[in-house]
DNA sequence: CAATGAGTAGACAGATCTGTCTGTTCGTTG
DNA sequence: CAACGAACAGACAGATCTGTCTACTCATTG
C-alpha cells in the first residue's frame, strides 16, 4: 500500500539532509517538526528515536554545517603557499558560497538570532565564531603580526560584515571588498 | 475592582514601549501578544484596536526605532565641523549603544533573520538598511570621496560588522576597531 | 522459522499562539 | 443626564507545534 522507501541512506542522514535544507532556507523557528519529516520521507518516530528533540537536530545541523566548512577552508588552505594567502583563501571560499543562488548568509549567525539565550543552539554558535576568530589568529601569529589577536579580529569584522551586507542586501561584491580591505591590513603587517 | 490605570499614557504608546522591550530583548518571534499586553497593562482588544495585527505592531516597533536613531545621528552629526567627523560620530553612536547592558545587537538585523521573506518586516529592515548606506554616501561625496557609493559601501561592512561582533561576542572593542579602520579609510580620501 | 530491531503511519495530548467577540467601566462632551 | 468612545477583562475559536504512543511492516540474523 505505502509507497516504498527510495532513499535508501539511513534516517539519520536524510533528516539531517532535510535539516539542512529548510532550517538554513527558512530559519529554525519557522520550520516545524512535520515538514521536516515530510521532506526526509521519514516517521516522526524515527526523528525522535534519532535525536530525541528538535533543540538537539538543529544542534546536529548546526554541527555539521560547521564541520563541512572547517573541510572546506583546510581544503582550500592546503592549495596555499604563505599564511597570508591562507587569510585570504578564507574569503574567496565565502565569495564562493554566496555566489550560490541558494545563500541566506551565515548559517550561525541567524540560528543565533533565533535562539534563546543560553540554549545549546547559542552555545553551538559560538563555538564555530571561536574557532573562526582562532583560525586567523593563528593564520596572523604565522604571518608574522605583531598583535596576532588584534588583527584577527579586524579580519573577523571584515569577514562577518560582508556575510551581513552579502545576505541581506544580495550584494555580492562587498565580499570582494571585504576581501581587497583585508589585503591592505595585510600588506602592513608585511 | 479592577486596578485602576496608572500609566496615563495612551495604549498605543504603552504597546510600543512594551513592544520594544520585549521584541528587542527576545527576538519578534519568541514574544507573543500575551506578553506585551501585560506589559503594557493593556486589553488584548486594545491592541488589535490600534495595530489590526502583531505583524503591523512589529512594523511600527521598527519604524520607532528607525526614527528615534535617525534623530539620535542627525543630533550628534549637528556637532561635527566636518563630514569626516560626522561619518566617525556614527560610529560613536553605536559604541554608545554597544556600552548599554540592553544591547541586543542592531534590531533589524535580528528582526531580518526571524521574519517571513517578503514581510513587511522585512521591508522595513531594507529600508532602514538603504537608509544607512545613503548616509554614508551622501557623507563621502561631501568628504570629496571619488567613489563615494564604494567609501560608503566599506563603510556600512564596518558597521556591520562592529555590530555583529558587539552583540554576539558582547565585544566592546569591536566597534573601536571599525571606528579605527574607518578612519583609516578616510585619511586616505584627504 | 522465530526473534529482533529499525522503520512507518498516524492518532493523540498538551501547550501556545493569533485573532475575535462579548460585556463592562469610565471619562468626556453635547 | 445621556450618549459616545476608549479602554478594560477574559472567554473562546482555530491553528500550529512539540513530543508520545500504539500498532503495523519488513529485512536480517541466530
Amino acid at each position: 500500500m505505502k509507497s516504498p522507501v527510495q532513499d535508501r541512506r539511513p534516517a539519520r542522514e536524510r533528516l539531517l539532509a532535510a535539516a539542512d535544507e529548510l532550517f538554513y532556507e527558512e530559519g529554525i523557528n519557522l520550520v516545524g517538526i512535520d515538514r521536516i519529516i515530510e521532506r526526509a520521507g521519514v516517521a516522526k518516530a524515527s526523528l525522535y528515536d534519532c535525536f530525541g528533540s528538535k533543540e538537539e537536530l538543529i544542534r546536529s545541523y548546526l554541527q555539521q554545517r560547521h564541520e563541512a566548512r572547517q573541510l572546506r577552508l583546510r581544503d582550500r588552505m592546503a592549495k596555499c603557499a604563505t599564511p597570508k594567502e591562507k587569510i585570504l583563501s578564507v574569503f574567496d571560499s565565502m565569495a564562493e558560497a554566496v555566489a550560490r543562488a541558494d545563500y541566506r548568509g551565515c548559517a550561525f549567525a541567524r540560528a543565533s538570532a533565533e535562539a534563546r539565550p543560553g540554549s545549546s543552539v547559542k552555545v553551538a554558535c559560538d563555538e564555530s565564531r571561536a574557532w573562526n576568530l582562532a583560525l586567523f589568529a593563528e593564520l596572523a601569529r604565522e604571518a608574522g603580526a605583531s598583535d596576532p589577536q588584534g588583527l584577527a579580529q579586524q579580519l573577523r569584522l571584515l569577514y562577518d560584515g560582508a556575510s551581513v551586507s552579502a545576505h541581506v542586501d544580495g550584494n555580492a561584491s562587498a565580499v570582494t571588498a571585504a576581501r581587497a580591505m583585508a589585503s591592505i591590513l595585510l600588506e602592513a603587517v608585511a
